[in-house]
DNA sequence: AAGGCAGTATGACTTGAATCATAAAACTAG
DNA sequence: CTAGTTTTATGATTCAAGTCATACTGCCTT
């Protein structure tokens, strides 16, 4: 499930770096000098306005890579990437990355596969944030996530109503609000206070 | 220019095709059986809500390609693809498209480029349009398109207001108050009703 | 079991953009 | 040049979500 496998990577001259809860490991508008990918734990990349409103662009945990976008766009990162909980990461040099894609070409696909989902996962949120109302919003991001598991049945959100909110472009009164009623339409059910559809 | 070149995309069975103003070339949830590229013309991906507000995913000219993400990562087309105006296309078959570009390397490197810069511009408007005011995500906007541009020197956006607030989730209304707003702070220029920064 | 903190909950009030309506200006086609 | 259509413009009104304030609940830690 992994990006790049743990051996190549190493094979490659990546390092493994620790992060602490809500360490910072790169800041929006800076260059992007290495390829990341998690080890352990969990990280955000997040944008934060002038009056400290967090809008999420994605959670990545476990064989997950974040911010390749910067190194193959040649862009500096539009984002800031946080530690969730501690976390571990691999880290490998951009040149290094590249060798390692060229030589790869089946780890290069994937990557197409990567950006093309995430790509679907913003196109979806932006039509949704521009022309839904929040329990439209809530209900298909949900759903969304929810479709992403490889399995079926029940499913218990993973998120916060919080981090809801940051995904979604809500506030936490607002998410918590739409919750209640979706609860009472029978939308979603709550299990002690987490979301399950 | 071109995503592919044209002698290329011929070589490996593409055809030609028209679509007249306003024609619809695919469905949103259809499945991808073509790679699509503009020959001439304008062609936008976008996304109706239940009634009828529009959200404008991405504008396509000259030798750029869309659709490609549902190629590439498996899934129906999250969004409808429309002629702005009359347009011709080449049209080639995934199969096809998929060996070209295993046989061009430099080629998928280019889409990997592609699609990177495409998440920059959507993980941007998504932080825009979920923390910030009508003015600035109309700037913002404005300031990503002309940076995009290789040439330097005044800027005038090709959009109508309409175009702007379907881009960024806004009302017409909203988009040409704003806009008369900037322009008396100064952050605009008018020339007739054409937007120059 | 007590204290502290993160997360959830709720009410009252405000507000900025949407909505509705109507018109003027600027292109476009015949 | 004129009729028709698209685009821009502007005022009046509404309302959903944001804001502010305050409290409750559950969970972790010692």
């Amino acid at each position: 499930m992994s990006m790049i496998p743990e051996e190549l990577l190493l094979s490659f001259g990546a390092k493994k770096i620790n992060l602490r809860k809500e360490e910072f490991l790169f800041a929006k508008d800076t260059e992007a000098h290495f390829y990341y990918q998690v080890a352990s734990g969990f990280v955000k990349m997040v944008n934060y306005s002038y009056d400290g409103q967090e809008f999420i662009q994605g959670f990545f945990k476990n064989g997950e890579s974040f911010g390749e976008p910067a190194l193959f766009g040649h862009f500096p990162y539009p984002a800031n990437a946080v530690a969730v909980e501690d976390s571990a990461l691999f880290k490998l040099p951009r040149e290094n990355f590249f060798k390692l894609l060229e030589a790869h070409f089946e780890i290069h696909k994937k990557f197409n596969y990567e950006l093309s989902n995430r790509l679907r996962y913003k196109g979806m949120l932006l039509s949704e944030i521009s022309s839904y109302p929040p329990d439209h919003r809530i209900f298909t991001l949900i759903n969304y996530l929810k479709a992403m598991l490889p399995t079926n049945g029940p499913f218990t959100v993973p998120y916060t109503r919080q981090q809801l909110a940051d995904m979604t472009g809500l506030r936490v009164e607002t998410v918590i609000r739409t919750i209640k009623k979706m609860e009472q339409d029978g939308t979603v059910k709550l299990k002690n206070h987490k979301i399950v559809v």
